[in-house]
DNA sequence: GCATAAAGTTAGTCTAGGCTAACAATCTGC
DNA sequence: GCAGATTGTTAGCCTAGACTAACTTTATGC
């Protein structure tokens, strides 16, 4: 699973395929769980790249309503597990890793969030519940939600 | 917010009313992760006293898919918030707040799933994907998606 | 009714992801 | 070009949630 290559050295979960639907259920949530800030940051990050020309620590730790100090930490899992490169007191870049997952992610994102307006949902609860839904979309459910958006 | 009563203990967040709209929805997805563990208990453990009769933690082990110290640690936590009642050895009740929440949990996966199964999805992928999706959707989201599971 | 198996608990370790306090570096305005 | 503001980092603390190892209690089979 490409989702997991960054994780390596998180600790081994039971192996899912003794265990019943229920917990391989559970099994997912959890890796998915475990991703889920990486692919927000990396997501954060491109938007800033693009919007702002960098992406500072302060303004993502703005956007993320978070503090400086979190957002250190987080930044240096992310150089750690290859995502992001950055040089001390300079801002920010993404490897091409870390551009290819933002790519996908905001792929996701886009998605989700065409297909919940598409519903006839407000645009704010739109992007607040998209937010948390787009790393719990499989493959085969994020093509249903693109059809659906995409119906006349 | 209600969903919030039983997490007094936690660190408090920075205020979302000076944050801007992104910010509000990490921080509300924040917020939601920080419930989730304790929604998929509480809704298993209700399941586990309405089939076998009673919830014993080798059995949310083995649903779960974690081993049975995680159950034991992760069972303390809902008896200091309230959410059930337990004597040592013995297994598992819920309290009156557990036993709502978990309710409403069933309540919001039922509606999450049965929306999945009606845009076409199979089973074992909408079981998956309901099982994250259910903790990030909010009550308008439900709604729609309630009405179009209903649809004719 | 006792030996053994199964279930539950306790203790200790680890990582992620938050925070504050304190300090260091960079940027800005005069 | 330097003082003060802004930004970034480091250190240290905390909780959640996972694990293994070792122990205790309860249940079971003969």
């Amino acid at each position: 699973m490409t989702k997991d290559d960054h994780q390596d050295a998180v600790a081994r979960e039971p192996d899912p395929r003794t265990a019943d639907n229920r917990a391989e259920a559970f099994h997912g949530v959890r890796v998915a769980r475990r991703n889920e800030l990486a692919e927000d940051y990396v997501e954060l990050i491109a938007e800033l790249i693009h919007t702002q020309g960098e992406a500072r620590p302060v303004d993502i730790a703005t956007k993320m309503g978070v503090t400086a100090p979190t957002v250190a930490k987080t930044l240096g899992r992310l150089a750690r597990d290859g995502l992001i490169t950055r040089a001390k007191y300079r801002s920010v870049f993404l490897t091409d890793e870390g551009r290819a997952l933002a790519k996908e992610c905001r792929h996701r994102h886009e998605i989700v969030l065409r297909f919940l307006l598409s519903l006839g949902l407000d645009s704010e609860t739109a992007e607040r519940d998209a937010e948390g839904i787009e790393h719990h979309v499989s493959e085969r459910t994020l093509a249903l939600f693109a059809a659906f958006a995409n119906r006349s």
